[in-house]
DNA sequence: TACCAAACGTA
DNA sequence: GTACGTTTGGTAG
């Protein structure tokens, strides 16, 4: 016997609800900020059931938007059910597209429920000699089983995919599918708020269904109930129960026809699938479904060049070239550390070459000669060091540094790959080539997992990898920059950031790769020394702590911190987390007035957190071959256009608490005789605002040099400047502050430990005092608004797509973002201009001295003991006219044995 | 092993 | 209220 032609049929609506609160947590976003959960794992779900099932017959059901009648029968029928949650709403057209896309019908009947309408194809279906699956976790579906008809409820979460047969439904409910109407119209629904009959739950109603037969049976002999409250729930709402029956009962005659053709699963659409998914970001899925254009059809001709020969000749015609892309093969993520293995370049779109440097040869064994090394790199040096040869990279900075530790200093005019798609879209979280490869090439790129393995523990190096496998990765790495840089020159133009871009990003790419590989020298010694102090005091307080909670448990755990301060001690619990109990140094500060444990655990924190991020780790991040720490600066990270540093994060070494800021001692200059040099902006952020703004005073308390804080003082609370208090400045700090981030009365009162209305009154007194200021907001809020986008002075964007929507905390968040991005965006434009100036004199000058650190607004620097004054100058001067504003910029600088003395 | 949440360091 | 990165514990896989 043929096994049975099988359909399909999915409730949507069920499916799509599923699929969002699967992601509530995390939800999934477009670059441009859209959700997109219900879509992605509704389109998961689909092409999961195609793969595990291969249906020869499929579609999707939706509920219409129209009452029913059984909201007619019944008004207060999903009267209880929350409404759609907004972000979810445009999701559904969303939706329809995709299945739409995929050949699939999707099913819309007005005046009927996606229930009736699977229930009706189903009867259908079994006429027509076919199996149904109804694919959907709602338990009514289970009164329409039978041999022909399941209910297939997907899987979700730890609960596994369970097909529903006549024998499921008996399992789960001791009665079979014909039985399951009654049970529901005794014990009601309270999701779709069917009332059934009150009294009777889950447990009642089987055992009345099993006793009585049926459910008419049971409203005929109900009375008989021994127990009290079931015959009473039985004699007085009979007629609740009869409704109910009504209501659960899913129609089989809703005036659909089964088109069988019209249900015939025959494959995707690819073509509109893949827009479709693209439109939706879904990369991962397009991959998966090989959906990109085919290999065969582009133009890959990637050639490994393994004789002096073979490179003569390519070196010999790429000479004549004005660009060309190239890209670096290493042993090692990190650039410090990393060996070449092989250089790939491309000048042409579709053509590429690789030339290996180190890999295994026949036997296995690594090859690698030294000869070989020196001559390719002799070949390429000229290439690499044109001034007038444009060098095309994702990524450079690394290639650069890898380049450096090698003799060959990049040098010219550089594109890179990665920062153009950061400044045309700088709230993404990955710039990864393949990423960009498939957004604008719609080219799906072989995977370095492949080569190297998934498994981050069984991992191999590049030089490990086949020649041929490590060639053709490597060339289609040079040819897919080549490629996307030809575009995303255009897209840099076209957005007008060629300025950000040209004059700023690119040329600091050389700076940070100088600065990267200066490094910074760290007084070991003097760590160690702390830490050992850190530790004996650290453990004093450690014993204080469990004598005081009775208990030794593990310090470091909220959890069961919170366990012993609020359960075992019973403290008052000051302010709670999404998973427990909050014990933050808010909370411990509350606490510490009236329970002392509260203050030797804010002290255990503070210096366990020092001991663990800075006293016990950069000792182990000095590189053993240059005997320095080098920070790596990432430029396509923060979406306001700040650098970020990571491996180690040098940007948040302690200063505000004295023991920490001991810390900054360990920060000194390797040699004899030098010494460490600071130089931050003074106010630079305000002075920004003064500027952007225009307000005539907030200009003129900077013209004049003032204590812009106590100023604001003055003129917000009406006094003179002699009679502010310490407390009226502090407020007034605070003021600033907020209003450059966008805050609201609620966190202003917070911070300012007043009221929410004397807060609402500060803001107002803040604005009457610099009414440019609140005009900035308003404009810029309008300016976001009607273009989707804020920019910083020089034209950097940043969109906030949420500054339209329907949700008000994510509209005022929006809103706050784009108060805060023009300020801090343009800080961070300052600060790069001022850097490349400085670095540009620096070598103009042919200083020994040399920048290490970048901190928002601040520089610091290795001086050599007879530039300290040329250097004091030439930083002073360049920072402070990195940008012609309406108001003086003004830098402070400090010099000393260490960071802790320069700032 | 991989990832998240909580906590906390900076401008 | 803005913008980041790292460490730790705890859990899910």
């Amino acid at each position: 016997m043929t096994p049975q032609k099988r359909l399909f049929l999915i409730d949507g609506m069920a499916l799509a609800y599923r699929a969002h609160f699967a992601f509530i947590r995390n939800p999934l976003l477009t670059s441009d900020g859209r959700h997109v959960s219900a879509a992605y794992g509704f389109t998961k779900s689909v092409l999961k059931l195609i793969r595990d099932e291969k249906p020869e017959y499929l579609a999707v059901v939706f509920d219409a938007k129209e009452k029913t009648f059984r909201h007619e029968k019944y008004p207060e029928y999903k009267a209880t059910r929350e409404k759609m949650p907004f972000e979810m709403r445009p999701q559904i057209p969303w939706i329809r597209e995709i299945m739409e896309a995929m050949n699939i019908p999707v099913f819309v009947k007005s005046g009927f429920e996606a229930d009736d309408v699977i229930g009706t194809l189903a009867v259908q279906a079994q006429e027509k000699g076919l199996d149904t699956y109804m694919v959907s976790g709602d338990k009514d579906f289970m009164q329409l089983v039978n041999d022909h008809i399941f209910l297939y409820s997907p899987a979700v979460g730890n609960k596994d995919l369970v097909v529903y047969t006549c024998d499921e439904v008996k399992k789960k409910w001791d009665v079979g599918p014909e039985r399951i109407v009654d049970l529901l119209s005794l014990m009601g629904d309270s999701s779709d708020n069917i009332p059934g009959i009150p009294g009777i739950g889950e447990k009642t109603a089987v055992k009345l269904i099993k006793k009585y037969g049926s459910f008419d049976l049971v409203l005929e002999k109900g009375q008989e109930e021994s127990n009290a409250r079931i015959r009473k729930g039985i004699e007085e709402h009979r007629e609740s129960g009869l409704l109910s029956r009504e209501l659960v009962t899913i129609k089989t005659d809703v005036p659909v026809e089964l088109d069988l053709d019209t249900f015939q699963f025959t494959g995707f659409n690819e073509d509109a699938l893949r827009k479709t998914l693209e439109k939706m970001e879904f990369y991962a899925l397009i991959n998966e479904l090989q959906l990109g254009e085919s290999h065969e059809d582009v133009e890959q001709n990637y050639r490994v060049l393994d004789t002096r020969k073979s490179l003569d000749d390519f070196i010999q015609k790429i000479s004549g070239e004005k660009a060309f892309a190239f890209d670096t093969e290493t042993d090692h993520i990190d650039a410090n550390r990393a060996n070449l293995v092989g250089v790939s370049l491309s000048y042409q779109a579709g053509q590429a070459v690789y030339i290996p440097l180190r890999f295994l040869n026949k036997e296995n064994e690594l090859f690698d000669t030294q000869d070989d090394v020196v001559y390719v790199l002799s070949q390429l040096k000229p290439l690499l060091e044109n001034d007038n040869v444009l060098k095309v990279g994702h990524n450079i900075k690394y290639d650069l540094l890898v380049l450096k530790k090698y003799g060959v200093e990049g040098k010219g005019p550089l594109f890179d790959t990665m920062i153009a798609e950061y400044l045309l879209n700088p709230d993404m979280t990955s710039y990864k080539l393949d990423h960009l490869a498939q957004r604008y090439l719609n080219y799906k790129m072989q995977s370095i997992e492949e080569l190297i393995g998934d498994k981050k523990s069984k991992q191999i190096t590049m030089d490990k990898v086949s020649l041929e496998k490590a060639g053709f990765y490597a060339a289609e790495d040079a040819d897919i920059t080549w490629k996307l840089y030809k575009i995303l020159e255009e897209k840099i133009h076209k957005e007008k950031l060629d300025k950000i871009f040209h004059d700023i990003e690119i040329p600091l790419v050389h700076v940070l790769t100088r600065m990267e590989d200066n490094g910074v020298y760290l007084d070991v010694e003097f760590l160690k020394n702390m830490e050992g102090e850190v530790r004996d005091e650290l453990s004093k307080i450690t014993e204080k702590i469990y004598d005081l909670a009775g208990e030794r448990f593990n310090l470091n755990s909220p959890k069961q911190l919170g366990y012993i301060l609020f359960e075992k001690l019973k403290y008052p619990v000051v302010k709670k987390t999404k998973t427990g109990y909050s014990t933050d140094v808010t909370v411990l500060e509350t606490l510490k007035k009236e329970y002392p444990i509260a203050k030797h655990l804010l002290e255990y924190r503070t210096l366990s957190k020092l001991q663990s991020t800075y006293i016990e780790t950069l000792p182990k991040q000095v590189n053993p071959r240059t005997g320095r720490v080098h920070t790596s600066f990432n430029q396509t990270v923060a979406a306001t256009g700040r650098l970020s540093s990571t491996d180690p994060n040098f940007q948040n070494i302690p200063i505000r608490t004295p023991l920490g800021r001991r810390i900054r001692k360990a920060f000194i200059a390797q040699d004899k005789g030098w010494k460490i040099l600071s130089a931050d902006y003074s106010q630079v952020e305000l002075r920004i605002m003064a500027h952007l703004s225009g307000d005539e005073r907030l200009i003129q308390a900077f013209l004049e040099d003032a204590d812009v804080h106590a100023r604001t003082a003055a003129l917000v609370f009406g006094v003179s400047e002699k009679e502010i208090t310490e407390d009226m400045r502090r407020k007034a700090k605070v003021v600033n502050f907020g209003i450059m981030y966008g805050a609201g009365p609620f966190r202003m009162s917070n911070e300012l430990d007043m009221s929410r209305q004397d807060a609402a009154a500060l803001i107002k007194a803040y604005f009457d005092t610099y009414p440019g200021v609140e005009k900035y907001v308003e404009n810029i809020k309008k300016e976001a608004a009607e273009t989707g986008m804020v920019r910083t002075l020089l034209g950097r964007y940043r969109q906030v797509p949420d500054i339209r929507s329907e949700n008000r905390n994510l509209r005022d968040a929006a809103e706050r973002m784009a108060i805060n991005m023009p300020v801090q965006g343009t800080a961070a434009d300052l600060i790069k201009l001022a850097m490349i100036r400085v670095d540009a004199d620096m070598q103009k000058k042919t200083l020994k001295s040399r920048m290490i650190l970048q901190v928002h607004d601040e520089l610091v620097f290795e001086t050599a003991p007879d530039e300290e004054d040329v250097l004091c100058d030439l930083v002073k001067k360049d920072m402070e006219s990195a940008m012609e504003l309406d108001v003086p910029l003004k830098v402070d600088i400090g010099i000393g044995d260490s960071w802790f003395e320069a700032h």
